[in-house]
DNA sequence: AATGTGAATATGTTCAGGCAAAACCGGGCA
DNA sequence: TGCCCGGTTTTGCCTGAACATATTCACATT
């Protein structure tokens, strides 16, 4: 009864997560495992790869494979469009525009996206809404050296995200999770007090190496983000 | 001149990113671009299969595979031991424990991890230290029934994480980010102010489908979780 | 004792071929 | 018209074999 990758991946992990292989030990070699679960090398290959992958056992080569001793625990977000993420809470989405600028790069975006010294960037502030509720404050700067139409772009009627994505098929992207405490202008658009912590994410955007855009998402209080792993 | 695997994945990354290949549109199938890298049609599976592991592409039998019309954007964050994560940073490491209690699991954890109504649980008070300086707060809740060996544990001289990871194999767990006001307490410990924002993480633990462990990790102002993708 | 060398070994990758399963498509039938 | 039912296409998965590459270990040399 030959088994597949899956049934092999899940024998192995079953094995390690009840102890039976504890954590730093070495576990059969590719040959014997595929002698006992009667499959090819390449199926057992398959699911040890893919629990490497995961991070619960490491590999080298002619050393073997060994349960890690510490898993390292990594989590997986999905990084939503604010619209997206409103509308699958079942909620009405709704985006305003509150300030449109074009002006030089000031020197910490300059020095964050590595910009050259007389780089034009569009500065945008607008809001979302959830059921006419502010959910989330946006300030982003967009770089005009490499995305020249963007100062050509109607952002009075939807947000700037969703304009990137449909002009830059893909790119790199650097993001940062922390706290802050509301400024005035954060408490009033969010409707919360001065120097209530938000939560906040900032992202640096990069394509073919290029700075694209730099954005700093702020949610109104409470707002948590959630993962299993 | 056959192609690797990883040529394969970079040529068609590559052929994304640039646009070659529209989002949303249809890429050749597994037969055509076996011929296009001269290779077999096993080695494109691969490449196509990791990148759509990736979220760059969408495979359906039958249908094809597309390039994703807005990538799946999703972000790895490592989640180390915080020892660990202050030694990489170079600095040295200290542990103190502040509280130890064994008491019945309160409603809100009960609550949470889904407990047994007269449920004892281990109650922590930790702190975590980069080079003298408060670093992490640690607020951790162990349920005794699944390790009851916690209340003879000594957690006077390493943390509660370390001593679990020697414990427990593996395990399923759900973790949230937010930020939250300093209490009194926290501000006393981290050594901040009342009503500081702070960076917290919040861990529920399974392990064979029962609860293990809740935690409550408050940051020092200012900290940030930062990865790229 | 320290260092270099080669054999042994485990994983890494590829191949060609095949069957399985999902899903789309069109034809036949009620 | 509406529904079921094969046929076709495409990805998914497995096999057994081979060669590549990194790493360890034993042994010989300095």
């Amino acid at each position: 009864m030959t088994a597949t990758y899956r049934d092999v991946k899940a024998d192995i992990l079953d094995k390690i997560t009840r102890g039976v292989w504890a954590p730093g030990s070495l576990i059969p070699n590719e040959v014997e495992l595929a002698e006992t679960y009667d499959c090819a090398r390449a199926t057992v290959n398959r699911a040890v790869r893919e629990l490497a992958d995961a991070g619960m056992v490491e590999r080298r080569r002619k050393a073997g494979t060994r349960v890690r001793m510490a898993p390292v625990r990594q989590a997986r977000f999905d990084i939503p469009l604010v619209r997206k993420e409103i509308e699958d809470r079942g909620a009405r989405y709704r985006y305003a525009l509150v300030h449109r600028d074009v002006l030089p790069a000031p020197d910490w975006l300059r020095a964050r996206l590595k910009l050259g010294g007389r780089a034009e960037v569009l500065h945008l502030v607008c809001m979302h809404y959830a059921d006419g509720i502010p959910y989330q404050f946006e300030d982003r700067w967009i770089s005009l050296e490499i995305l020249p139409q963007a100062r050509e772009a109607d952002f009075s009627q939807s947000g700037p995200n969703e304009w990137l994505v449909a002009e830059i098929p893909f790119s790199d992207a650097e993001i940062s999770f922390l706290a802050v405490p509301a400024d005035e202008t954060l408490a009033a658009h969010l409707g919360c007090r001065a120097g209530d912590a938000l939560f906040q994410t900032e992202r640096s955007t990069w394509w073919q190496g290029r700075a694209i855009t730099f954005v700093r998402l702020c949610f109104r209080p409470g707002h948590r983000m959630t993962t299993r792993y």
